[in-house]
DNA sequence: CCTTCTTGTCTAAGATCCTAAACACCATGA
DNA sequence: TCATGGTGTTTAGGATCTTAGACAAGAAGG
């Protein structure tokens, strides 16, 4: 093989802030089979590399074409961006492909009711965000406050919050976190 | 498996003239991995795939990038050509609209009734050119033309290709290729 | 009609992939 | 300190890929 596939797909997940066992639940694998492809201790089939790179996800052409070592991209248009989330709350990362990313920014788009689950979310780090378009509901701690265009929040993350769009117009954030959780 | 591995892998095979056996001697495994992949009754590992595809040559990423449904168009009439120059200097581009092209030119002249040879030519890069006198037969691929005065070709030097001047005056073409390799 | 060569297909057996489960390690929190 | 939950790694064994060889069909020539 004159190709790295482990290194490759190593890189496509730690990218993606996924550990092996999220990766490999997504796509319908094994962890071990994980571990076993990124230390090139096996050459994957194609039908398994497809699994897994369905996670991600991303299809055999760009993975077998993309350039890891070129230099990282400084601009990216709308079509660039990777959808992380699902159709009532769109997630889309910017600059997804980039090795060793120590900040995620993500273009975020609630539809009208939509929220970020009924538990409430707690992890590392922090976030913050400018609301760009419709009104959301955030709640942090036992704080609940409705921000509006123009308007940010910035919170330390192991507070439990979730977001909650309550108007009828669907709602834009651009917020950013680290260190990256996608 | 959304692509599939074994028509497009028939599909190059077929192009390229080869028979099973013929391309697994080049490649290194046994007819009957080549049959069997062709019917999707295996999904090859990437590593024998890219065993398979070294004896063609084509790489991983040109496997899986290339689309058969819209092959780039291999002919083009005169018509066809972009005017890039002006009056006194004419510039007229050939495939235009085709992306991440690369070019350098050359002026081939080719005598009544000769041929690049009996076997046909296959090498990396692209080339291209425009006939500017005479008559010359192009055969590309499983495809065969006849191209006279303002005409012109552009395909991946991939595809077993030859020229031959079936006509019986002298032919000249103005033509390109990459890398300068011939 | 026979050979003889080609083609693609099929099948047992060996090689490799893939899974399930356990392992060691580290961080966090009771 | 211990428990818990996370990480990546390893291994035995079942599943799948791959090989070697046989098979059938078709074409060319005697």
């Amino acid at each position: 093989m004159s190709i790295d596939v482990g290194a490759r797909l190593r890189g496509i997940r730690t990218t993606f802030g996924l550990s092996q066992r999220e990766l490999a639940r997504r796509a319908g694998v094994t962890n071990g089979l994980i571990s076993l492809i990124e230390q090139n201790r096996v050459s994957p089939s194609v039908s398994s590399l497809k699994k897994v790179l369905d996670g991600v996800p991303m299809s055999l052409a760009e993975f077998f074409t993309m350039d890891l070592s070129a230099t990282p991209r400084a601009f990216f248009s709308a079509d660039d961006l990777v959808e992380l989330g699902n159709p009532q709350v769109s997630l889309r990362l910017v600059a997804a492909q980039r090795p060793g990313r120590q900040l995620t920014l993500l273009h975020e788009r609630y539809a009208a009711g939509a929220a970020t689950g009924e538990e409430m979310l707690t992890h590392r780090g922090e976030e913050a965000g400018v609301v760009i378009r419709g009104r959301i509901e955030l709640t942090v701690g036992g704080a609940v406050g409705v921000l509006g265009p123009g308007e940010a929040y910035y919170f330390a993350s192991q507070l439990p919050h979730r977001f909650r769009n309550v108007g009828r117009e669907a709602c834009e954030i651009i917020s950013a976190c680290t260190p990256p959780t996608f």
